[in-house]
DNA sequence: CTGAAAGCGCTAACAG
DNA sequence: CTGTTAGCGCTTTCAG
């Protein structure tokens, strides 16, 4: 067992009394090779401890098998979630997955460019805002974009979301039964088409019910910015009766600054809705009324997307799933007579 | 721009007017080229659209500057953190993360082996068992392991923790400062080095004090585990005044079991404390009194371990941080007299 | 300082 | 079926 360097292919064809190529077939799943001679090839791979170098593989076959993963926000349990779907389905799909930082705010995309140079077979971005530069830039790198959780017009990339305009308009039917007077939309990142496609229509169905036109606060999907957002609403003289949070995560902040805050009793005197179905809101302290999103069925979605595109030059998929209300504690379902 | 095929170095040495090697050099940091050159080179490489391949860069370096990063539990936020701020160091360290599934329990780890033949840099496991085949296995592939939030003896790996004994020590003390009479300690994952030295140390500190021995139950660091043993905790006619949590998920769902199914007064009927600190602990419907750890820290010195483990063959290093005791609401820190 | 040439370890025609 | 021969795209001596 010699420690200091590594056994290569041609160090197996040298023991195994074979040329290299031999040894190249019998690590090949189709490759024609006879029985026997694949067996003893093996048996002294196995032997000397060789382990076909993947980099190499990959350098000729043009394709890394990998697949960069872009997160903006590990902070979303739904991402999370989705992280280690994807994890051990792209394992499955016998795919290696480059995970890289995406900032969604704020500072430049660092490492991604670089990331592009492996030669990977695509790129996934995890609710990240797709820029033409970026789109541009895989393009010519040959990669394909599968966007998670958000959807664009850019023919250049692939989208896999669930009906965001279904769920918003459900979320505001439920409100309305439950008579609820004065309603808050809490908005997420602003720009991105996850929360304009929830924002505009629940506004539009509210609006079509002759519902009063909805306050509006920006949470940008996280946490701190929803507390305070939901800290502007709620010392208004016109406090609102029931607020729509536009994720899981905003509404769980707004439940915690209603609750300890204004001592306020969330499902009765306040509604508070979110969207995602995370782990979370099913904890009996939440009792998230929520709108689930089908993370299992999107990320298969996506990675069959990530196979298809292989050939393709630059074929494009949108794919639309549909999730599903989950009524719990934190809304208010019968109309209340007013005192 | 021709779209169909990737420009090469040759292409450009061929545009540029220079020699293949040339290019290498003007995209090497280091090497010896004129500045103009250099400058020339650079330019018709932009224009073109040339990026080098990593593939093939790696091919001959013998490292892929990749480091694996197995992960057993993504629902402990502790590893969510963790998770982001590696992804973030390591990017910075101009490292990628290749993220795999490492099944703590149960199945095999399957792609494991595979990425190993990626000629990692590092292979870092993030709450991990390491098995010594393993741990043989990346000795024979010559990477180095670093394993956070786990010891081991094995000398072939380094590890980072931060210091478990003092940590359940502390809290072990700070129960007794607060007069409880019947404690008990939810264990993490049997056979983990970090359960085994946290167990270990609070009943060792318990047992010198001349405290009772405390009750033990397993939760095997998971929330549906832990709500179980909960219930058979509070479900005893000689119910606990504490329980020791050996990581904040299980004392998360001990408090929900406790509050929920059984009606208590979280802080002031039963102590429940937990360890790591993570960002729930905070929140006020938990209030969590808990053991930090210092996970920037932590993740600081992963980074580091990572880089000096480069050229050692087998050096390994074990690192110890300090952690501290972060009291809050669900714990009584003042002793109450017996009615 | 720069070009020519020899690989890194593997896959894939191409002849036998 | 199997060996020989070219590369994949880059880095790195080695001459000049």
């Amino acid at each position: 067992m010699n420690d200091r360097i590594f056994i290569t292919a041609q160090d197996v064809a040298r023991e195994a009394g074979v040329s290299q190529s031999a040894v190249s077939r019998a690590f090949t799943p189709g490759a024609r090779i006879a029985r026997d001679t694949r067996a003893h090839i093996i048996a002294t791979a196995e032997r000397l401890g060789y382990r076909p170098n993947l980099l190499a593989r990959s350098l000729n076959s043009g394709r890394s098998n990998m697949v960069g993963v872009g997160v903006g926000d590990l902070n979303n349990p739904f991402f999370v979630q989705t992280l280690q779907l994807l994890s051990h389905r792209l394992d499955e799909a016998g795919l290696r997955l480059l995970l890289f930082p995406a900032e969604t705010g704020g500072r430049p995309e660092p490492s991604i460019h670089e990331i592009l140079d492996y030669r990977l077979n695509a790129l996934i971005l995890l609710s990240v805002g797709l820029t033409s530069d970026l789109a541009e830039e895989c393009r010519r790198a040959q990669v394909p974009i599968v966007l998670y959780n958000r959807t664009t017009t850019n023919p250049d990339a692939s989208s896999v979301i669930s009906d965001n305009m279904v769920g918003a308009r459900t979320i505001a039917a439920h409100l309305l039964a439950g008579g609820h007077q004065k309603i808050a939309y809490m908005a997420g990142t602003e720009g991105s088409s996850t929360n304009a496609q929830r924002e505009e229509a629940f506004f539009s169905h509210l609006s079509q019910q002759g519902a009063a036109m909805p306050l509006l606060e920006k949470g940008e999907f996280r946490m701190e910015a929803a507390s305070a957002a939901t800290r502007r609403l709620l010392a208004r003289p016109d406090r609102p009766d029931a607020i729509f949070c536009a994720n899981d995560v905003m509404a769980i902040a707004a439940i915690n600054v209603a609750r300890y805050e204004y001592g306020l009793d969330v499902g009765r005197e306040l509604s508070i809705i979110g969207y995602d179905d995370t782990p979370m809101a099913s904890w009996p302290t939440f009792s998230l009324t929520t709108y689930s999103q089908p993370a299992a069925r999107m990320v298969s979605e996506t990675v069959r997307l990530v196979h298809n595109l292989q050939g393709m030059p630059s074929a494009h998929e949108n794919v639309v799933l549909e999730g599903s209300l989950v009524v719990r504690g934190s809304s208010r379902s019968v109309t209340m007579k007013p005192a």
